[in-house]
DNA sequence: TATGCAATGTGATGCATATCACAAAATATA
DNA sequence: TATATTTTGTGATATGCATCACATTGCATA
């Protein structure tokens, strides 16, 4: 299924400064695809030719480490999937995964360079988007090894509500075995940290559902275990 | 001091696709500077304007974590450093330090985004780097922090010897301590590790002197802990 | 050569958290 | 509705490593 680039109205910064030619060359060059949740986007090992573009939904990117799966971030719609994993090496070095239903589509690697080669606010855009999500990286990992795992889950909770749902209630989009993944832990502490932020009352945990009761106290966790 | 560009004989692959003209750009707007051990780059918290080309030497990129500094990795010469903390941030979000004597070219950010719209296959190439460095920086952080102590600091052996110093004997260019921060333990964990590599047989220390003895098993030891 | 400070070696102790082993819910499937 | 399967809760135990405390060595500076 192709759609008409120019009328998308989900469009990240980057895209929306591209010119009607190439909104156009990517109109004819993309597949449009829906996903259910669990659908893989992008699998590790597998050869990549495709940029891919989330246009709704929520996904999270994960690689295969050295003993267990581990989720190195969530991604919200819209923005571009795989672009360091189909740039950097033919071979896929991570996969995504959609966490929720979403919506994708399929770009060409080649017409993606060409778009980029020819865009210079385009191009500058997503360099802005390289730079910050190494930035962010950076700073992930520093946290993730040296916070203990109640500083890490209050800054998953966080992150969750602050970047993801836009919302300090919300359902947590997969199992206390995948936030374990997320946060580097065992799925047996995540089920125990969960229990003392409720019984703390900062947090209220009902099945999946998470509300932030106490967001100073979360913060204040976050930053000293 | 300014140097002709031209001339440098220090080029990255992505430098090397300039322009004679964009070279000449260069030339005249960037300052040179030689470094001695232990002088900072960059240094987290200030005001960015310039990147660094690192000409000569090597430098360590770190961050100050929640409770500690941490090395996140190791840069030779030639490499650019700084893209993603100029571009993404106008305040440094983390610091590079000389760690053996060095000489560097500040080039104003402005030239630099210039020369970066003016040159597709320049352009092309430092995209690839971002791309490579987020791999890396995926892959870095998982076996971070799955990896025991033991296993890491294998990984950071074989790194200096393969990807920094191209030999199997080196001297690691910094105390126990440092090589703590990069390696997520304390300095007393790397005291006891290496002289248990070395009591093993697999490498043999020499005050900070490393000679790698059995590479094999120290490959063993990064897969296996 | 003497003196001081930084870097290293090494044992003892404590703690955070993984792991194991189940039970109990919840969810999916027949 | 019954049955199987996945997900979650929770105690007991084991362990890798940080931390502390100090001895020792190496290196710099007077």
């Amino acid at each position: 299924m192709q759609n008409d680039c120019r009328k998308c109205p989900f469009k990240t910064k980057a895209t929306s400064m591209l010119s009607e030619c190439s909104l156009d060359q990517l109109s004819t060059n993309h597949l449009e695809l829906k996903l259910k949740k669990g659908d893989s986007i992008i699998k590790q090992g597998t050869y990549s030719t495709n940029v891919v573009f989330l246009r709704t939904g929520l996904a999270k990117i994960h690689i295969a480490g050295p003993y267990s799966e581990q989720i190195v971030k969530m991604v919200n719609a819209p923005s571009y999937l795989g672009l360091p994993t189909t740039f950097g090496s033919k071979i896929n070095q991570y996969s995504v995964t959609a966490v929720s239903d979403a919506e994708v589509c399929f770009i060409d690697l080649e017409v993606f360079q060409t778009i980029l080669d020819e865009n210079k606010e385009f191009n500058r855009e997503i360099i802005q988007e390289f730079c910050k999500n190494e930035l962010e990286s950076f700073h992930r990992c520093a946290n993730r090894t040296q916070k203990l795992i109640r500083g890490n889950m209050a800054d998953a909770l966080l992150d969750f509500a602050d970047k993801i749902f836009k919302s300090d209630t919300y359902l947590l989009p997969f199992s206390q075995t995948e936030f374990a993944n997320l946060v580097d832990t065992s799925r047996e502490s995540v089920s125990r940290v969960l229990a003392e932020f409720d019984k703390d009352g900062i947090i209220k945990v009902t099945g999946r559902q998470i509300e932030i009761l106490n967001k100073k106290s979360l913060i204040l966790v976050s930053q000293n275990g």
